[in-house]
RNA sequence: GCUGGCGUAGCUCAGUUGGUCAGAGCAGCUGAUUUGUAAUCAGCAGGUCGUGGGUUCGAAUCCCUCCGCCAGCUCCA
């Protein structure tokens, strides 16, 4: 019985039974078939060698999409596999999938792998490449496939726990075979191993079996694959130019921060050009949130240990915060982890009416993270920062909208940032772990989802994900480079009104609990500056920027003249600097340059003569001369003021 | 915390069978230069080669400890 495709097209091919994928590629076109890597059927993807088992949506994949790359990836994954178990007697070897820009297999060769490994496994898979081993699928049962890897304790486990991510599923499993290599597999895969045409191991690192640090530990192999030589270049090229928009290395060039050794990991230093930058935060946070109708409390930084334990932070938290002060007669105190039992202590200061609510209470909290070392990451995770935090407490009724307004508080945040493409992830309660009312928790989850639905925003849901005490919504940004970084948490709290028995005032003048929600905008300040500085490569927008104009004299005699411009400019105000340094006039504008700085302005006799400045933007590669310094001004003002 | 890597002047780095190996560029300081848009010239100064042990006649170079940093795992703003 022949069989009906539909191809991507919409029109509907019939091919006798029998017919693989390649051969439909090839009837398609040829230079198709040469870049096909595997085909999908019904969304299901195949080996171009299988025969298509029936009808359905058909399409080609080729090696230039995402999902031929995995196809690239998940067979080269296959061969680094290969290579390890050729070069090392008694390895064991656990699972290996293609992930985002590569792929990596992890394995127990009963020490670590070293760089003088790697380059021998590279070899080895160039020459397991060359031989262009054609990759064969079989289907053979469980115990079969038992016996098959009976000295592989991970694919045994794999096997009996029918992983079918790995190709395991009930009483058959399917393999994949190339030479004497044999893994468990899903596949689908390239039909040969030549057809890898760029490979590249890139490091190792430990890994915890499962994923569970109980579990023993295995040595990782990362390593990316590509199907040709260039954009495998291109990709190494990526990687270069991130490594050079590192926030901690243009944190330095630019003067804004630093961490020194003796100041302890997971905490920065923010110098005068860092510390205008965090002002230049602070000031915009402030206006957005009253603008947005918060009010704005101030907290300690300590606090004694008994409102942690009533907060639960000692039962669910106390391995993050830094262990108890202790003081002469006294209880201990905690250094702060989080604001939100002050906040909540703010509420219950007085009675509150239903005719008060929402009361929405903002600080920029310095907050204290015992972060375990290794998870310490320049700016981007550290022990000390300060969050952009708010509670907000409202009425049920009142829920979906003051969800609204947050969502809508923190895109309209981001893009003034210049960050638009934001993405969410929506945590739903995990059925195990949870407390208060389930109609709560329903209802609310809704709101949350409605608003992300209302505001278009993209988003992912992480089913069974959110905290015991609340769901939640979490906002990442994509930064230049495409990678992706959480800012932003939305979330719902269900436990603090609980636990310090919080209540308002109805209508009817019962006592009812009010809603919590825990909001961190921008999230926190030193990540947040870290994700911009890489995003704009250093680059700030104007109203970021320490320095917004530089000023330079073309001669010592043009000094007073720059003094001048310097003064106006700050009266609008713009943050100019003149540069009297006794530098020649190209290091100076070089120096502007390369500090990022928005503006550079040059001013010698013609401009003293005729009230003019000599102006170049960020940006541009010419200079305009002649122009009026009350233009130049309305210029720089437009381009210098913050969004709001 | 775990695995692997790294740690030489403020920064980027050279220094590989352990024996003038303590160097370069940039930054800094001093002097000269007064410059019209991405590096003016010269001189000077600067490091107990992360820390503490050990091996050796001799260690930046080999071994161990600790500290810090980087990549990843786990976790997460």
């Amino acid at each position: 019985m022949p069989i009906k495709l539909t191809f991507p097209d919409g029109t509907v091919n019939e091919f006798p039974e029998g017919t693989s994928g390649a051969d439909v590629a090839a009837s398609i076109g040829r230079s198709l078939a040469k870049a096909a890597v595997a085909v999908s059927l019904d969304g299901e993807l195949l080996d171009l060698s299988r025969v298509l088992p029936g009808d359905g949506p058909f399409a080609v994949i080729t090696d230039t999409t995402d999902q031929g790359r995995s196809v690239i990836r998940h067979s080269a994954a296959h061969v680094l596999a290969q290579a390890v178990l050729d070069l090392y007697a008694g390895a064991s070897f656990a699972i290996g999938p293609a992930i985002e820009d590569g792929f990596y297999y992890d394995f127990d060769i009963g020490r670590g792998f070293v760089p003088d490994d790697l380059e021998a496994i590279e070899a080895r898979m160039t020459e397991i490449i060359a031989e262009d081993q054609p990759f064969q699928r079989d289907i053979i049962a469980a115990e079969e496939a038992k016996a098959l890897f009976a000295d592989q304790p991970f694919k045994i486990e794999i096997i009996e726990g029918v992983d079918e991510a790995e190709g395991a599923g009930g009483t058959e499993v399917s393999v994949y075979r190339n030479l004497d290599f044999v893994d468990l597999c899903r596949g689908p895969h390239l039909p040969s191993t030549g057809r890898i045409k760029a490979v590249k191991l890139l490091r190792s690192a430990g890994s915890y079996w499962r994923g569970d640090e109980n579990k023993p530990q295995l040595q990782r192999i990362y390593g990316t694959a590509w199907e040709s030589q260039q954009t495998l270049t291109d990709h190494l090229e990526r990687i270069e130019q991130a490594r050079l928009r590192d926030h901690r290395r243009i944190g330095h060039e630019l003067d804004l921060f630093s961490s020194p050794p003796e100041l302890g990991p997971g905490l920065s230093l923010w110098h005068p050009k860092g510390g205008l930058l965090r002002k230049v935060i602070d000031d915009y946070s402030r206006r957005i949130h009253q603008q947005y109708g918060f009010d704005f409390v101030v907290t300690p930084h300590v606090a004694k240990e008994q409102l942690w334990a009533i907060s639960g932070h000692l039962d669910f938290y106390a391995d993050n915060m830094y262990p108890r002060m202790e003081l002469d007669g006294e209880e201990g105190y905690r250094v702060k982890p989080m604001n939100c039992p002050f906040h909540v202590l703010i509420y219950r200061s007085s009675a509150r009416s239903y005719r008060q609510l929402p009361i929405r209470l903002s600080e920029l909290g310095a907050v204290y993270r015992y972060e375990r070392s290794g998870t310490l990451q320049g700016l981007l995770r550290v022990r000390g920062m300060v969050q952009d935090d708010s509670h907000t407490f409202c009425r049920r009724d009142q829920l979906a909208d003051e969800l609204d307004r947050h969502l809508d508080f923190v895109l309209a945040m981001f893009s003034d940032f210049g960050f638009d493409d934001v993405e969410a992830e929506l945590s739903t309660r995990d059925p195990d772990k949870w407390m208060g009312e389930l109609d709560l928790w329903d209802e609310a989850t809704e709101a949350l989802r409605a608003t992300l639905d209302k505001r278009g925003v993209a988003y992912e849901i992480g089913e069974g994900e959110a905290a015991f005490y609340g769901p939640k919504i979490d906002v990442h940004v994509r930064d230049a480079l495409g990678r992706r970084w959480q800012c932003s948490t939305i979330q719902l709290d269900f436990n603090f009104p609980q636990a310090f028995d919080l209540d308002y005032a109805t209508a009817d003048n019962d006592r009812a609990r009010p809603v919590m929600i825990h909001c961190a905008k921008l999230g926190a300040m030193e990540r947040f500056i870290a994700v911009m500085i890489e995003h704009y490569a250093g680059a700030l927008p104007a109203w970021l920027s320490p320095v917004q104009a530089t000023v330079v004299p073309v001669a010592d005699r043009h000094d007073p003249y720059a003094a001048t411009v310097v003064e106006r400019l700050r009266a609008e105000p713009i943050r100019a600097e003149a540069d009297l340094s006794d530098e020649s006039l190209g290091e100076k504008v070089r120096r502007a340059i390369t500090h990022k700085h928005p503006a550079v302005i040059v001013v010698g006799d013609r401009d003293v003569e005729s009230g003019t400045v000599g102006l170049r933007l960020r940006g541009e590669t010419e200079e305009r001369r002649g122009v009026p310094l009350a233009d130049a001004v309305v210029e720089l003002a437009a381009l210098c003021s913050p969004p709001r």
